[in-house]
DNA sequence: ATATTACCTACAGAATTACTAGGTTAATAC
DNA sequence: GTATTAACCTAGTAATTCTGTAGGTAATAT
């Protein structure tokens, strides 16, 4: 498993925040029952988005979050990157601890770092825009 | 992570194998020792390439596994596919219990189904014979 | 017989995942 | 200015997965 819970129901929170106009404000428990997700949560997620400035909140009746861009400014790796912390296919090939020892005489390590690559090439060439237009067909 | 240790440690006995003759029979303590590796992990691993015939067992002294095929006989998919259980870059996209109930109207689907799509195409297309040429430069 | 090696069952510590519980702060409606 | 709404914050926790250990049994060569 590559990519868990916390990263696809933010991407979640991204589309359907992005099917709202982007002068709405959209409250989380309304987002939370539509796509059937816990609202707590969803809490934890929405506060790394907000952190990142990834999206805007304003507090009280009203409120909720909306995009701070348009969808096409969100591709689907840097909310990916930014909720799972990383997409590192394997962990040998991440930097610090849990990088290999071996890595330098390691067969299949070129194998891992092209895994990486296409990986990240396929998740920075979709944005939340593209993921909208899926429906429209 | 989408591949484990037990994943990769399996190919790295697979292409220590490889390396050898293959009417040797190399011992797992050999192994575990040159991959620097736990040699009661690795029985796990090798009981399951074991069973599934992809290599040859030989109790006793001078005994040890080898490979059942060529090099080219073994791609990275079908190794990692029998030792990981399965290559789901997402649980969502998986058969059974933990497949999404709302995989028809998720707008997050395709994209995942496509990612598994390409992650298999990039394993299936790899043998251990590929990753032995990568030493040979 | 002895040494070697694969094979088998069971357990176990550590980390991660996927939440829940219970509050505080900020903004708006009345 | 009180009540309501909704974001924000800290902590805990059950379940699962990962990464192994421990200790034995069965098969083969010398």
């Amino acid at each position: 498993m590559i990519v868990s819970t916390k990263g696809r129901y933010a991407l979640r929170v991204m589309v359907n925040l992005a099917q709202h106009s982007q002068d709405d404000y959209v409250p989380l428990k309304e987002i939370a029952e539509t796509e059937h997700i816990s609202q707590k949560y969803l809490e934890s997620i929405m506060a790394v988005l907000s952190k990142a400035d990834f999206v805007d909140a304003v507090h009280g009746k009203g409120g909720g979050y909306r995009l701070n861009r348009t969808p096409e400014g969100y591709t689907i790796g840097s909310i990916l990157k930014l909720t799972e912390g990383s997409l590192a296919a394997v962990s040998c090939t991440s930097q610090g601890p849990a990088a290999c020892d071996r890595s330098e005489c390691c067969q299949t390590k070129p194998m891992w770092d092209k895994l990486d690559k296409m990986i990240d090439d396929f998740f920075e060439g979709i944005t939340i825009a593209d993921l909208l237009k899926a429906n429209e067909t």
